[in-house]
DNA sequence: TTTACATTCTCACAGCTTTCTCACAGGAAG
DNA sequence: CTTCCTGTGAGAAAGCTGTGAGAATGTAAA
C-alpha cells in the first residue's frame, strides 16, 4: 500500500512545525510538496499531482477556511486541518466545510499518521482522485474550473447560490437529492429546514437551464423526496 | 414522513454519557440504538439497519478493538471510537485496525456531530455501505442509491410511501411479511390496526408494478397472514 | 452620501399529488 | 350459507410545489 508513493502538499507557514512533518512524512515513504501560504496551495494544486493535503488554517494571505472551499468546488481529495486554533465551532465549521480531519496543534507524528492512513484508505475505496475541470449533461455543461455554466455552448448569467446547487446536482447525476440534504450542503448546517427558499432558488435555476421550467428536462422533481438531475 | 434519518450505534457502557450523546443525536434528528457491551453491539448489527457506530474502546464483556475488527470483515460502515485513553499508540491502533475517526473523552457536543457528519458525507459519496445499489427480482429492479424503480428497465413514477413499502419487500425478498409488521415499519408504532390504508397502498403500488393487479406476480397476498414479495 | 442594481429571502395563494376513509363487491374457508 | 378477508373506485383531507410580488440585504458606481 505504501509504494503507490502518494504526494502530499503540506500549507504551513511556521517553519519549524513544517520540517517537523516532512520528516515524517519521509519517514513513513510518502513524497510531499510545501507552500507557505493560501496562494502558493491553490497554484501548486493546479501544477502537481496530490493526494492529500496537510492544511494550516492561519495562514499569512488569506484564511485555509477559504482553501478548503475552493478545492472542494472541483476535487474530493483528502484535507486534514492541522491548526493551533481548538474552538469546538471552528472544527465543526472546517469540517462541514469539507475538510476531512482535524488536528490540534501539538500533534504527534503517531497520530497524524495514522490519520493520513485513513485519509488514503477512504480515498481508494472511494475509487481514487477524481478531478472534475467540466461535466456536461444533455446540453447543459459546468465548467468547475472557470466557474461558468453553458446552455447548448452558450453562456449563462448565474448567481453564487444558483451555481452551488448546480455543483451540488452535477456531483450526484442522477441520484435524487432529499430537500434537506440540498438545504445542509448549500446552506450549511443548522440554517434548518427553509423549503421555501429552496423553491424560489430552483424556480429561477428552472428559469435559466429549463426551455420550459413547467415541464423540466434536466432537474426533475420527485414530489415528497427532492429532486434529481436527469442522467440520461 | 420525512423518517429515512440514519441510524447510529451507541456502544457506551457509561449512562451518563451515553444519555448526553443520545440527547445530541435526537437534537440533530438521527434515529439511534444503544448497547453497553461488545455482544450487544454485535447482535444490534445483525438484527437492524445501522449506519454509523460511535464505539467507547472499554468495555465491560471484551475490548472493543474487537468489535472493530470484527465488522471490519463484512462491513465498511463508519465507526467512530470515542474513548477516555488518549494514548498516541492506542489511536494509531484503532485507526489502522479500521476505524474511520478517535474522539478523546471530554469531547463536545459540536464536534463530534461535525465529525459524524463527515462519516456519512464519506458513505454517502461511496454509495452507501454494505447494501447494494441496485437489487432486481424479475423485471423489477430497486436502486437504493438513486432512489428509483425500473420495471423492465423503464423508470417507474412511486409515491414516498409505495417506495418505503418497496423497500421493505425488497429487504425481505422472498419472506412473508404480516400486515402488522409492515403498518408497524411504514407508519411507526402507535399507528395502531389500520391495514385499509395499507391496502390501498398496495392496490396503487400493484397497479405501477403489475400486468395484471388481479393476479399478482411480485408481490402476493398470503390470506390471513399478510404479503410477500416472490423470489422466483 | 445617494442611487441604482443584483441577489436572496419571505409571503400568500393557486393548483396539483399523495394519502386516507368509506362503501361495496367478490372470494375463500368453514 | 355465513362469515371473514381482500381489492377497488370515488372522493375528501392533507400536504407539497411553483410562482409572482415585494421586502431585505448587500454591492458598486456616481
Amino acid at each position: 500500500m505504501q509504494n503507490r508513493n502518494e504526494r502530499v502538499l503540506i500549507v504551513e507557514d511556521d517553519a519549524q512545525i513544517k520540517n517537523f512533518i516532512c520528516y515524517s512524512l519521509k519517514q513513513e515513504g510518502f513524497s510531499y510538496s510545501t507552500t507557505g501560504t493560501a496562494q502558493g496551495a491553490l497554484s501548486t494544486l493546479v501544477s502537481e499531482q496530490i493526494d492529500l493535503i496537510l492544511l494550516d488554517l492561519g495562514l499569512p494571505d488569506f484564511d485555509g477556511m477559504e482553501v478548503i472551499k475552493k478545492v472542494r468546488e472541483w476535487s474530493d481529495m483528502p484535507i486534514i486541518v492541522v491548526s493551533a486554533r481548538d474552538q469546538d465551532k471552528e472544527k465543526a465549521l472546517a469540517l462541514d466545510n469539507g475538510a476531512d480531519d482535524y488536528l490540534t496543534k501539538p500533534f504527534s507524528t503517531t497520530e497524524l499518521m495514522a490519520r493520513i492512513r485513513v485519509a488514503l484508505r477512504h480515498l481508494y475505496k472511494a475509487g481514487g482522485n477524481i478531478q472534475y475541470t467540466s461535466q456536461t449533461v444533455g446540453g447543459l455543461r459546468l465548467d468547475f474550473d472557470k466557474h461558468l455554466v453553458f446552455l447548448n455552448e452558450k453562456e449563462l448569467h448565474i448567481t453564487p447560490m444558483e451555481y452551488s446547487l448546480l455543483v451540488l446536482f452535477f456531483k450526484n447525476v442522477g441520484k435524487v437529492l432529499t430537500t434537506r440534504y440540498i438545504l445542509k450542503e448549500i446552506y450549511g448546517v443548522g440554517y434548518g429546514t427553509d423549503t421555501q427558499a429552496l423553491r424560489t432558488l430552483m424556480a429561477g435555476l428552472r428559469r435559466k437551464i429549463e426551455e420550459n421550467p413547467a415541464k423540466p428536462r434536466y432537474i426533475l422533481t420527485e414530489i415528497g423526496v427532492g429532486y434529481r438531475l436527469t442522467d440520461e
